[in-house]
RNA sequence: GACCCUAUCGUCCAGCGGUUAGGACACCGCCCUUUCACGGCGGUGACACGGGUUCGAAUCCCGUUAGGGUCGCCA
């Protein structure tokens, strides 16, 4: 059987992380078994559709690293993929329902008349589930078509999984409840229905459902603070899912080799920003400095930094790769290097600087370093050491100092790996600089 | 309210009848160290409750409670 799989959106707003993360099973999914990924729009409703939410959604899944095989932008056997250029097919699939007397009209809208029967879901994730659906009362019969001729989510949903020949439909928890109504429709239709697969919700720190207001719901917060593609999605897949061993840190294709829709929860899952960003550090840390720097160059190019050539930044990006922890920081990080007008961190500034003793260990330290041989991180590191013991200062007392007249910050890169990036002569330039305004 | 799902450290994930209940994030110590970070070592910290079944339950069954979801002319 070719598996085929479909991540069907509505274009409302942004693409958030818990969409982005049905996005990503159905993919694991259908790349794992050789199957096919469908990108389906749902904008039935057009009032809530935007031009922009449809952007974000592809734009999304492409920064993600999911592709799919068919879909509004490239077309494919079942399209058309917008579900607002679909009514003929839709059309179709409800005279054949009113053929069969399913369908009954009410206050002008058309409703689907339930069989009444019990109806067993079999899904993946969560198993047999045997749904009473006689009572009307508590299962009524579902609208399919609003009077004004626009179609309903439940209906068109169907629909389109039979004619787009879904084998597996991987969605969240919350359609569960749905799916015995979804599937009076597909046995009203004379269609097979797919294999279901309920993946749990992912909720915020309240425990409540992940919403605008959440702090990294949106998957725009992920490419706009500087983290890995990689590592949103590797985070993402631990959200309900594990390889069963102690393993953590998964590139997508080990993923992808190792997911298997029996081993996703159950339950529920609470977003945690603080793993996120320290799978992001970990990915950072690992990746080759041809991905740091093509996932690098946006923000650097975005916050003007002047770099000349690309073959200038190489060295920059190498000592900063090590500590950086979200890619967005890489600019300032860097901004030292290629300006003498870098920006200078006022209270580094007053609290580092202003220190007693400052302006002489500078100037002591700038000595030695100026007459420094060979220039490379471990004889400036020498040379600082053994500037510190002549003082009778701590190391502390000339790297801390030192840095904040070299970067104008705090935090950053190790001293020893940006004075040798920096160079001898504007190092040495810097701390004499900074020395003239220290303390 | 009805129906459905769920229930292991604060969080995520292991465990699928016999374990000193494990790993990770976070937190707290210590080490390394040039700050931050990274790395190393250690610590605090969990089987919601009550009944069964069993020689033996975190694991199986029932109930209670709690949380989540669905019940739309939203998707």
């Amino acid at each position: 059987m070719d598996i085929r799989t479909r991540f069907a959106p509505s274009p409302t707003g942004y693409l958030h992380v818990g969409g982005a993360r049905t996005a990503l099973f159905n993919w694991l999914f259908a790349r794992k078994l050789g199957g096919k990924l469908v990108l389906r729009i749902e904008d039935t409703d057009e009032k809530r559709n935007t031009p922009e939410a449809r952007d974000a959604i592809t734009e999304g899944l492409t920064w993600l690293g999911l592709d799919w095989d068919e879909g509004p932008d490239m077309g494919g056997p079942y399209g058309p993929y917008s579900q607002s250029e679909r009514g003929d097919i839709y059309e179709k699939h409800l005279q054949k329902l009113q053929d069969a007397g399913h369908i009954y009209e009410d206050a002008g809208a058309l409703r689907f008349r339930s069989p009444r029967q019990t109806v067993v879901v079999e899904d993946l994730v969560c198993g047999k589930i045997p749904f009473d659906m006689s009572n009307p009362g508590t299962h009524p019969d579902m609208t399919i078509r609003r009077p004004d001729g626009s179609w309903i989510f439940h209906f068109v949903n169907v629909v389109d999984d039979i004619e787009m020949r879904m084998t597996h439909v991987i969605r969240g928890e919350d359609h569960l409840s749905n799916t015995p109504k979804h599937i009076e429709l597909y046995q009203a239709l004379g269609a097979t229905p797919p294999q279901f697969a309920h993946i749990p919700l992912i909720l915020n720190k309240e425990g409540k459902k992940l919403s605008k207001r959440d702090g990294g719901s949106s998957l725009a917060y992920f490419i706009e603070e500087g983290y890995a593609p990689e590592a949103v999605t590797n985070y993402l897949c631990l959200l309900g899912w594990s390889p069963k061993d102690d393993r953590e840190v998964l590139k997508l294709e080990t993923i992808r080799e190792l997911f298997d829709l029996g081993g996703v929860n159950r339950r529920n899952a609470i977003f945690d920003l603080d793993k996120c960003f320290w799978i992001n550090g970990q990915h950072i840390i690992h990746m080759t400095p041809t991905r740091f720097m093509d996932l690098t160059l946006p923000f650097i190019e975005k916050a003007g930094i002047a770099y000349g050539d690309v073959s200038r930044l190489a060295p920059a990006l190498a000592i900063v790769q090590p500590k950086v922890k979200h890619l967005s920081d890489v600019p300032e990080w860097i901004a030292f290097l290629f300006t003498e007008d870098f920006p200078i961190d006022p209270e580094a500034s007053q609290k580092v600087l202003g220190k007693a003793g400052a302006k002489n260990r500078l100037e002591a330290l700038a000595a030695s370093l100026g007459a420094l041989g060979e220039w490379n991180h471990s004889a400036i590191e020498a040379a600082l050491k053994a500037c510190a013991s002549q003082l009778g200062a701590k190391v502390g007392e000339l790297v801390h100092p030192a840095r904040v007249a070299a970067t104008g910050r705090q935090v950053g890169p190790g001293l020893y790996e940006l004075l040798e990036v920096l160079g001898k002569d504007r190092a040495c330039a810097r701390l004499m600089k900074a020395a003239a305004s220290a303390a």
